[in-house]
RNA sequence: CGCGGAGUAGAGCAGUGGCAGCUCGUCGGGCUCAUAACCCGAAGGUCGCAGGUUCGAAUCCUGCCUCCGCAACCA
């Protein structure tokens, strides 16, 4: 079965920070994982901007740039960012691509053919943060967007619509059967339906300068989320790569966006006849310091310095495993650092010098006179994490591995064996290097340039020569 | 009654019905193969409060208190 996993694409409004390197990395976890388990053929993992808004025509006059030249400049620092991050993703979609446009065009004329999409008279409230129409009764008193405090604007124009209310009851069951995960954000969205029903939504503009063209209506460019959504459809849109769509489907987003994936997505899918996605996951947000992150406060997180500090892998164990994947939490530098002199440098790093040193020490580096090992069995444990979508937990058994293993090798002090060669001595080095193996097959998923460095040593039949330092002390 | 999160050891977090856990920090000890690393032990919590359900509640129900996010950056 092949895997399919998505990032949202994200706004160019911004250098990425660390909130977005957060879902990027659980993502591209996750695809490194099936990678080595199915091979890289049977996994598909995609990222990507989202170009088409109409802030980025005063964003880009602001910077006296042509549109053009304003995102490929800002689509750029995602690239940039994410190859600093190490992310290994198949496939960067930028939503002002042709093959983007060619895509949405042709699904939306599919959605007109079933009859699900109709032309109406639109008068509302429109909030341009939210970048959706407002009921009266969502409005504050002060006939603000309560989610942004601004008075929306009143629009008056020719709409398309989608037929979203048509498919209330069926996505009532969808949700609950499981569809979105964890189940408080599937709850969140079942009281919404049950609670206010299912408006149909709009899916063009009148007159708007950005956009996707409609595909039979020169006057209307398609609205942002109906078209950015299909982002994930339009990546595998080649018949060698459809296949992936009727795969696992797994669309990893942040919480507050579960009703554009799990409500218009799963619609508008369901209206084509494509298959649904397995999952939907929404992590958490997190604070930085206990604190809300904030330019102002001077708190946000630039990604790229803490990996040139701390080196991309120590950011993103130190991430995953700060808190459960599916919560909000804390993070912080202190935390970065923490984890690294304790975890990286102290745990794995330290356990790695101190058992190759002794078996270059003792046997001159030969590992084939060891006896073969019994099976790890912390590796069965960490692949069902892994397929839960249950990263935090998958670190822990990655930590405790480490752990036991340094615990193990201090309860039997084999430099105090008088006999090298004994049977339990040889027995001990010969379970250590397996674990060792082990670590470095977990570490090719949670600490990818690491693993490279550990596979490097273990590989080697004979002694090292110089030592390799895994994790260097780093100077606060 | 705006929406939503959260209150568990000094800090950060797991744990969603079955004897309160993890990591870090602190204190004491050990070891010396190792990156001043590693190992052992200890202190430290009436699981926000009050009711209720249950043989049994951090966990389920009710009420309350407190904190956080919801202009902009923004997962």
């Amino acid at each position: 079965m092949e895997h399919y996993f998505t990032t949202p694409i994200y706004y160019v409004n911004a250098a990425p920070h660390i909130g977005t390197a957060y879902t990027t990395l659980a993502a591209d976890t996750l695809a490194r994982y099936w990678r080595k388990k199915l091979g890289r053929e049977y996994v598909r993992f995609t990222t990507g901007t989202d170009e088409n808004s109409q802030k980025t025509l005063s964003a880009a006059a602001a910077k006296g740039q042509s549109v053009e030249e304003y995102l490929s400049e800002m689509a750029d620092e995602f690239v940039d960012c994410w190859g600093q991050l190490g992310i290994d993703y198949d496939d960067f979609i930028r939503t002002t691509e042709p093959r983007h446009e060619s895509t949405v065009q042709r699904l939306v004329t599919q959605l007109m053919e079933n009859g699900d999409v109709y032309l109406g008279d639109y008068e509302g409230m429109y909030c341009s943060r939210c970048e959706t129409f407002l009921k009266e009764s969502e409005l504050n008193e002060a006939g603000q967007c309560p989610d942004h405090l601004i008075a929306p604007e009143k629009i008056k124009e020719k709409n398309y619509f989608f037929r979203l209310s048509k498919y209330q009851d069926w996505l009532l069951e969808l949700l609950q059967g499981g569809f979105l995960k964890p189940e408080k954000r599937a709850n969140e969205l079942i009281s919404l339906i049950k609670n206010e029903g299912l408006d149909d939504i709009s899916i063009s503009r009148e007159g708007a300068e950005i956009g996707i063209a409609h595909p039979s209506d020169p006057n209307h460019k398609l609205y942002v989320w109906t078209e950015a959504l299909m982002n994930y459809y339009t990546s595998i849109d080649r018949p060698e790569l459809n296949h992936f769509w009727h795969g696992e489907v797994t669309h990893l987003v942040g919480k507050d966006i579960t009703r554009f994936h799990c409500l218009i997505w799963p619609a508008m899918l369901h209206s084509l006849g494509l298959p649904l996605p397995k999952q939907v996951f929404a992590h958490g947000f997190f604070t930085i310091n206990g604190q809300k992150m904030s330019k102002s406060l001077g708190n946000a997180v630039e990604p790229r310095a803490l990996a040139q500090k701390y080196g991309a892998d120590a950011l993103r164990i130190a991430l995953l495993s700060a808190f459960a994947f599916g919560n909000d939490g804390d993070f912080s530098e202190d935390h970065l650092a923490e984890v690294y002199r304790t975890k990286l440098a102290g745990g794995l790093g330290n356990l790695v010098n101190r058992v190759i040193t002794l078996i270059d020490k003792y046997y001159n580096g030969d590992k084939s006179t060891l006896p073969v090992a019994p099976a790890v069995i912390h590796v069965e444990a960490f692949g069902k994490h892994m397929e839960a979508l249950e990263l935090y937990r998958a670190c822990e058994v990655f930590f405790d591995l480490i752990d036991q293993t340094n615990k193990q090798l201090a309860d039997a002090e084999p430099w105090k064996a008088p006999d090298k060669q004994a049977p339990e001595v040889l027995a001990l080095f010969a379970g250590q290097l397996a674990t060792l193996e082990a670590l470095s097959d977990m570490a090719e998923v949670l600490l990818p340039e690491a693993a490279k460095r550990l596979k490097l040593m273990l590989g080697n039949a004979q002694k090292t020569g110089e030592r390799v330092i895994l994790f260097p002390q780093i100077e606060a």
